[in-house]
DNA sequence: GTTCTTTTTGCAACCGGTTGCAAAGAAAAT
DNA sequence: ATTTTCTTTGCAACCGGTTGCAAAAAGAAC
C-alpha cells in the first residue's frame, strides 16, 4: 500500500542506504545517485515515513503541547501562534489537554510514550510540579507562561508578574484613583500570587490602603463576574485591577449590571491585551503581556535543549507595557 | 537511558514476546507470567514506546485534526472537546494549523509522514478539495461541520445549514420583523453559502424581501463589524440574522456605536451558540449548533473507519435549535 | 601510470516493538 | 495411564528506516 524505501531503491538501482543518505540532511550521495533516487521516488510517490525514522534516530519531531485552560479565548491565540511556528520549523504540536488533571505522572506517561522531543508546559495554572514531572522524566522541558524566581528548576519563559503588578498600582495611582480594589484569577495559580503580590506591595509603598482583595476561581468570565458582584456588594471602589482581561469583563459586566458606567463611576484595568479586549463594548486598558514573543522564545528555548540536554537553566523575562484604552480616566491634568 | 522490551524480558526471565503480550490487548499469556512481568516493569519503570509498536501495527493512536480558523473562540472550545474526548479514547491529537494554506498536497504530506490513523477536517471554511486530498490519501476522512448534501464524496458530521437558516427566517419573521438584512460569513464559506439560501428562500416563499444581503470576509469580529457598519450606512433595517455569533457580536457593537439600542431599534439573531453569547455585554439570541454532538460522533465515526475503510459513506446530521436571549423583541400576543 | 586522498557506496546490524508458527506444557477426556 | 485438546511460550522474521565500517570508485598529486 504504502510505498517504502526498498521499493525506490530497487527501482533506482541503487542500495537502501543511498536513498535513505539522499533524504538526509548533511549525509554523502554523489549528484548521479540522488538524481536517480529522486526520480524513482516521484515516480513511485514516496515519502518517508517520521515514524520508522525516528525509531531510528530517537528524534519525533514531536512536541507536547501542554495546556490546561480551554476557556479563555487568549489560549487560542496561544495555540494559533504556537502551532504556525512549529509547523515552520518542521515541528508538530501534540496538544495535551490538562483540564481536571491532577496526576502529573499520568501526563508524564502520556507524552512518553510518543517519544516527543520536548516539552512546552503553556499555562500558568498549573502547578509548577507537572514541568518538573516532565523534568524528572528526562525530557527537555519549557515552562512558557510560567514564574519567573531565582533558582528555578526549570526553563521558564514568561513575564515578571510582580512587575506587572506594579505596574498596574502605578497606573491607577498615576490616575488619580484612591479606593482601589484587586481581583485576581484563581488564586492557586503563581501568577495570580505574583501579580497580587507586586500589586499590593506597590499601593502600600504608595501609602495607599487597598480596599478589596479577592480572587474568581477561574480564569474565566463568569468567575470574573461572580466575584466581582460579591465585591460590589461589600464595598465602594472606585478603580479595580483585574488579573486577567476575561475575568475583567466579566468584572465589567457585573458592574455595569448594577447600574455603574464604565469608567466614570468606576475604573477597569485589566490584564493580556486579547483580542477581545479592543472590541468596543469595552475597550479594555491593560497591561499587555507579549505573548508572541514568550512564545517564539519559548520554541527556540525548547529546540536548542532538545540538541544540548545539558544546557543551563535559563530565565527569559519579556516586558509588559500599559495599553490606554477607554476604561480608565484620563490622567488628570496638573 | 530508556528501558526497553527486552532488558524486562531478561529480568523476568521470559521471552521477549511474553512481554509483548502482556501489554497486547487479548493475547495469550498466564497470570503468572504476566505477573513476573509486571513486576520486572516496575521495577525498571518500563513503558513500552508508542513508535516502535506502530511502526509494527501499523496504528500510530494519531488523529490528524485539522483546522484553520483560529480567531474565532468557538474554536477554542472544538479543541478542548475534541483533545479530551480523544485523550479519553487512548488517542491524541495532531493539530494542524491550515491558516492560509491553500495547497491541500502540502497538509497531506504532513499528516502522512506522521502515518496518523485518520484525520478529522473541523471547519467549513476549507474548501472541500482539502478533505478530497486526504480521502485520495488513503486516509480515513471526516469533515466535521462540513456540507450536507447528496453524494459528498467524504463522510460528513455536521448540521444542513439550509435548513438552520430556514429557521433563523421562521424565527424573525414569527416576532414580527418586517425589514430583514442577512450578514454571512466569507462568501465562499460553504457554511455561509447553505445559511444565507435557506435563509433568504424562507423569506422569500414567505413574501418578504430582503432587505439586505451581505457578507463578512472572514467568520472574526472586526470582519462582522465592517459589514455592519457598510450594511447600515446603506438600509434602514429593524432586524438581522448573522451566520456566526462573533460576527454578530462585531455587527451589535458596530449598531451600537451608531447609536442603535437592541433590540428595540434593531434585533439580532445569531448563529452558533458559543459560550461568550450567554454574557451579559451580548446575551444573543441566536441558533444553537451541537457542537459536543458533531464532535464526538465524527471521533467516533473516525474510528469505525480506522477499523473499517471500505465502510460506506455516511453523512452525520444533527438538529440546531434556537436560543431565545435578549436580542430580539418577544414575540407580540395576538 | 602509480600512489595517495577523498568521496561515494553497499553491507549488515540496529532502533523497539509485534506476530505466525511450531513446540512445549497443562488440562480434559477416555 | 494414554490420548486428545487447548493454552502458553519462544523463535525468528518483520515493520521502515539509519549508520558505522570497510570496500570501491573517483580525483589529486607525483
Amino acid at each position: 500500500m504504502v510505498v517504502t524505501l526498498k521499493e525506490v531503491a530497487e527501482r533506482a538501482g541503487v542500495s537502501r542506504s543511498a536513498v535513505s543518505r539522499t533524504y538526509t540532511e548533511g549525509a554523502s550521495v554523489s549528484d548521479k545517485t540522488r538524481r536517480k533516487v529522486e526520480k524513482a521516488s516521484k515516480e513511485l510517490g514516496y515519502s518517508p515515513s517520521l515514524i520508522a525514522r525516528s525509531l531510528a534516530t530517537n528524534r519525533t519531531k514531536l512536541i507536547g503541547l501542554v495546556a490546561n485552560n480551554f476557556q479563555n479565548p487568549i489560549f487560542l491565540e496561544v495555540f494559533d501562534l504556537y502551532t504556525r511556528a512549529l509547523q515552520e520549523r518542521g515541528l508538530r504540536p501534540l496538544l495535551v489537554n490538562l483540564t481536571n488533571e491532577t496526576n502529573p505522572e499520568h501526563s508524564v506517561g502520556m507524552l512518553r510514550q510518543y517519544n516527543v522531543d520536548g516539552v512546552i508546559v503553556a499555562t500558568s495554572t498549573l502547578p509548577p510540579r507537572f514541568a518538573h514531572a516532565f523534568k524528572n522524566a528526562n525530557m527537555p522541558v519549557v515552562h512558557a507562561f510560567g514564574r519567573f524566581e531565582q533558582g528555578s528548576p526549570v526553563h521558564v519563559v514568561g513575564i515578571d508578574n510582580r512587575a506587572c503588578g506594579r505596574m498596574a498600582a502605578d497606573t491607577l495611582l498615576r490616575n488619580g484613583y484612591k479606593s482601589i480594589a484587586f481581583l485576581g484569577g484563581p488564586k492557586n495559580a503563581t501568577s495570580t500570587q505574583d501579580r497580587a503580590e507586586g500589586f499590593l506591595s506597590q499601593l502600600y509603598s504608595a501609602g495607599v490602603q487597598v480596599k478589596a482583595e479577592t480572587y474568581a476561581v477561574a480564569y474565566n468570565y463568569e468567575a470574573g463576574q461572580k466575584a466581582m458582584q460579591e465585591l460590589l456588594d461589600g464595598s465602594k471602589i472606585d478603580a479595580i485591577f483585574c488579573g486577567d482581561d476575561l475575568i475583567c469583563m466579566g468584572a465589567m459586566d457585573a458592574a455595569r449590571r448594577n447600574g455603574l458606567s464604565i469608567p466614570d463611576d468606576i475604573g477597569f484595568l485589566g490584564f493580556n491585551d486579547m483580542n477581545m479586549s479592543a472590541w468596543s463594548a469595552y475597550n479594555l486598558s491593560t497591561i499587555r503581556q507579549p505573548t508572541p514573543d514568550i512564545i517564539l522564545s519559548s520554541i527556540e528555548l525548547v529546540v536548542s535543549l532538545v540538541n544540548d540536554p545539558q544546557r543551563a537553566l535559563e530565565t527569559r523575562i519579556f516586558p509588559c507595557s500599559v495599553v490606554e484604552r477607554g476604561t480608565l480616566k484620563p490622567v488628570k491634568p496638573t
